[in-house]
DNA sequence: TTCCTCCTTGGTCACTGACCAAATCAACTG
DNA sequence: CAGTTGATTTGGTCAGTGACCAAGGAGGAA
């Protein structure tokens, strides 16, 4: 809490930056900006303690002592992709705003290389993630969705929008390749049928339909 | 492809092992269930080439060697633990036999501390994961459902099960902890008032309700 | 036996996250 | 303005990681 009073007192104050382009003191916030800006560039798995201080200009220890562990670092960048989402201009239609909000999750997750990996593994109560997971539950109590279901639905939808997206994102150029070669065989004649439909072409309308069938009220 | 002659000509063969006790010579399978054991044992990041070799008291190169990479082994593993789906004894009815595979697949992947993570960052096209792939999309199928849409089903299926067992798997005793603190500001109403239905305790109820929504015949 | 291939080892490399102690810097006290 | 205090940054070190290369050994085939 020393930390809070301290990054309080920081924004409270007047001051930000020593002159102009001159850097300042390291900000949190600055660290974390540099570390997603690191992962859209070269990818999750190049974000480094390392690669993120060379990036600021300055020693590795610096970033660990702003974010105090490698870990940490990744929870922070996974909350401010999703604190991206914005939340406003929501259709008043309880079931239209769960899907748009569905939809400027998934859109969130694209802008971002390895984003959806990212918050996958990552999943932690941050208040950006608190404030969508918030904004969609009460989008199907609006609905007049029962708690239990609308808490269950919800986390249904965020899987389901985390796994297609991870997906999307694994395989940018060969779709299926290994896929195709692997399936060919004749002892897959179920996958094979089904195997045109899961080109990379498919990904916005395979979204839809998982929301409508999520987002279905209760069997007929 | 020489590799793979040589594994067919060793299993066709007569030994297996030397001796008795005697640690005959390692074999890719072998090595893959080392490594799923040291899984079950210290978790998946404890899961290193060389924590594999010391359990199959060999030097690191050895494990490389018969796996190549160690993403390579990851894949191996998760299709391992996939492997250990039975395939038999399903119902008959096509959306009762789906449930069925959904069910077991879970089973599959709670039977291994943290085999949810496993799978979830490692899908990949190998021998028993498309036989499941197969099975679940056959049953789709059997179902008069159209192509395109046993596809999206099956996945969407999968990315379900997946994401919820993944957080079954993360918090196994805390179940919220954090989140519980964290939510408990005013900022968060919808949140707060679906709390409670978040417990370790209701996760195979989600997941069975997650799987009517999703298998559920075409909008009423 | 001799050769040839499969398997195994030794040794090395660049890199990673974490930690500790010291230096530096800014702001506040007096 | 000097002095103190605490926040920030740095240097140095450590154990551990996956990958690679060049050699050993072992077993069957010729």
């Amino acid at each position: 809490m020393t930390k809070k009073q301290a990054e309080t007192e920081k924004q409270a104050g007047v001051e930000k930056r020593t002159g102009e382009g001159r850097a300042a003191r390291l900000d949190q916030d600055t660290v974390v900006r540099a570390a997603v800006e690191l992962l859209n560039d070269k990818g999750l798995d190049a974000v480094s303690t390392r690669a993120v201080a060379d990036r600021l200009g300055v020693r590795m220890n610096t970033v660990l002592w702003h974010v105090k562990t490698k870990t940490r670092l990744l929870e922070l960048m996974a909350d401010a992709v999703v604190g991206e989402i914005r939340l406003d201009d929501l259709p008043e239609a309880w079931d239209e705003r769960a899907r748009e909000l569905a939809r400027r999750h998934r859109r969130a997750l694209l802008a971002h290389r390895d984003g959806a990996a990212l918050v996958t593994g990552t999943y932690t109560p941050e208040p950006h993630t608190l404030r969508f997971a918030n904004a969609l539950v009460g989008a199907l109590l609006d609905g007049d969705m029962p708690e239990r279901e609308a808490a269950w639905t919800a986390w249904a939808v965020t899987y389901f929008t985390l796994g297609l997206t991870q997906e999307e994102q694994a395989a940018p150029q060969s779709p299926d390749d290994r896929l195709t070669r692997a399936v060919s065989a004749a002892s897959h004649p179920a996958l094979l049928r089904v195997l045109p439909h899961l080109d990379a072409a498919s990904f916005d309308e395979r979204f839809e339909h998982g929301l409508s069938a999520l987002l279905a009220p209760g069997r007929p």
